[in-house]
This record gives C-alpha cells, sequence and structure tokens, in this order.
DNA sequence: ACCCTACATTGGACTTTGTCCAAGTCAAGA
DNA sequence: TCTTGACTTGGACAAAGTCCAATGTAGGGT
C-alpha cells in the first residue's frame, strides 16, 4: 500500500491527502472501479474532494503506469491497480463484473506478419466475454 | 448491399427511408464509424433524420446480429458491418483509425478451465494496439 | 386504391461521463 | 517560517447517448 506512495514520491510526486486516498481505495482489493465509484469511496473518507481532483489523480496515475484503463463497454472506464502483471479480463455481459484472467501464450505471436500493415504494434488486449455463475440462473 | 435489406426484412423488419439510408451508410466500405459519423454520412442523403433514429437503427442492426458495436478507446462506439466473419481489430493509439485483422488460432482456446471461474464464456475479443505507418513518422 | 393501426421517427430535454479553467490552498524546500 | 509552484476546488462546459410524448407512415386488410 504505502509501496505505491513510495513509489510516487520518488518520482517526484507532490503527496496531497486526496492523492493519499485515491490511491488507498485502488490500492485495496483487486476491483474494476468507474472514476465515479473512486470518487465516493474517496470521498468517504474526505468528504469535500473534488471529481476533477479524482480524474486528474487518476489520469497521472495511468501515465505513470501504476494503474491500468480499462474500458470494456463503451460505459464508464474502469480502472485496474493491477498494473505489474500483464493480464487479461474476463466481464460479465449481464452484471458487468470483471475478473483478471491468464491467458496462456502471447496473443501478439498470434498475429502474422502480413496482417500487420506497417504498423508498429505494442501490445495486445484480449477481452473474453460471458455470464458469470450468478447471473447465469436468472 | 440490398442482401442486407432483403434479409432485414425476411426478419419483420419495417423498411423506411431512414433505415435503408442508416444500412447503406454502414454497407459501403469496411470502415467503423461512429454513431454521429453515420447520422451525418446518412443525413447527406436525409437531411431530415434525426440522431435518435440513428441510434435506434443501430442498436437494431447489432441486436440482429448483422453490425458489431466496438468500443476501442472509452469514447465514442464505433459500428462494424462486418459481422459475418469473426475477426479482430488493430487500432492506432494515435489516430484511432481501426484495421480488421484474422489473427491464427483461437484465443478462447488459451484460457485455462481454471482460469474461467465458471463463467459461459461466449467470446473473446482481441485489440491490438501500436502506431500506423502514417503517424509514426511525427 | 384507400384506410387503419401498430410501429417508426422526430426533436428536445435529460443523463452520464469526462474536461477545462480561474481562483484559492498547501507541501516541501530554503 | 516563508515562498512558490504545484495541487485542488467547484462550476461551467462538452461529448455521447437515452428517453419520451407527439406526429408520421409502411404495409396488411378490404
Amino acid at each position: 500500500m504505502s509501496d505505491l506512495l513510495e513509489r510516487l514520491r520518488e518520482r517526484g510526486w507532490r503527496l496531497t491527502a486526496q492523492r493519499r486516498v485515491v490511491a488507498e481505495v485502488l490500492d485495496g482489493d483487486h476491483v474494476h472501479y468507474t472514476a465515479d465509484e473512486v470518487h465516493s469511496r474517496a470521498a468517504d473518507r474526505l468528504p469535500e474532494i473534488a471529481r476533477a481532483t479524482v480524474y486528474n489523480t487518476l489520469s497521472e496515475l495511468v501515465t505513470l503506469g501504476e494503474v491500468l484503463e480499462v474500458s470494456t463497454d463503451g460505459r464508464a472506464k474502469r480502472y485496474d491497480p493491477n498494473a505489474r502483471h500483464t493480464h487479461q479480463h474476463l466481464v460479465c455481459s449481464r452484471c458487468g463484473t470483471i475478473r483478471d484472467v491468464h491467458p496462456t501464450g502471447d496473443p501478439l505471436a498470434a498475429l502474422p506478419e502480413a496482417e500487420r500493415y506497417g504498423f508498429a504494434i505494442v501490445d495486445a488486449t484480449v477481452t473474453y466475454r460471458g455470464t458469470c455463475p450468478n447471473c447465469t440462473g436468472s
């Protein structure tokens, strides 16, 4: 937890109460909150934190590579604190919950040279979609 | 082109001028327009078409499986008329253009049973990201 | 060919998600 | 402790999409 804050401070981050609570919210479970969810959880601890500050802080964390932005559904982006190990996502088409998964092999290897159209490809993200056990029986 | 309209009519679609132009816009090149782009192109032919109608029609086409919704960047969704053959997308991180690509193998096979968490998985989408030749030199 | 009517369209208000900015505040180095 | 530039605030704004009551019309029935 203060691992994250430690790293950030080393990179010249100014450590404010607002940034601390945002980092703490993200650093809890392996959840994937939207910006608004982060904001409301942060506001539980620091009631006057502004939405704009949460957005700013999240963008900075993304830029610094500490957090990943995930947009699975064209609705609100979600923020994934597990940026250290590469992983992919499994999304429930009904309720929208997300789980981290670790497929075998490298998806990049599956794309033949002839299909790369001269792009300098830097990464491949895989999203598995289906119905989670909770939603299956409804 | 009227292929599409044909299929739709067989499924009980009421064929209106608005739906026709939307289908025609999508049925052109292998592009991936946003809803607003579809709207403005449709409006070239049928000036008074409402934005809401375009949104409605697009959702119906998606429901009918004739068109795919693609959300690559958390901004506007794009609509992919190439729903008949499965394919994946290659996206330029700078300019946002999208190309259809066909990786080898089945990404679903790469996800071990132990990583499925009881989900009934129905599909896997892969998004390759990089810089396109046009954007590389800037 | 003409009527009906259920289905489609319209336009405008509204919501959600996110960005921007000028003014005020504060963390941290001197 | 003082200073200063970086940070935060709140509110206005923007983009993308949804909703709804009123109006229009495609296509089946006669």
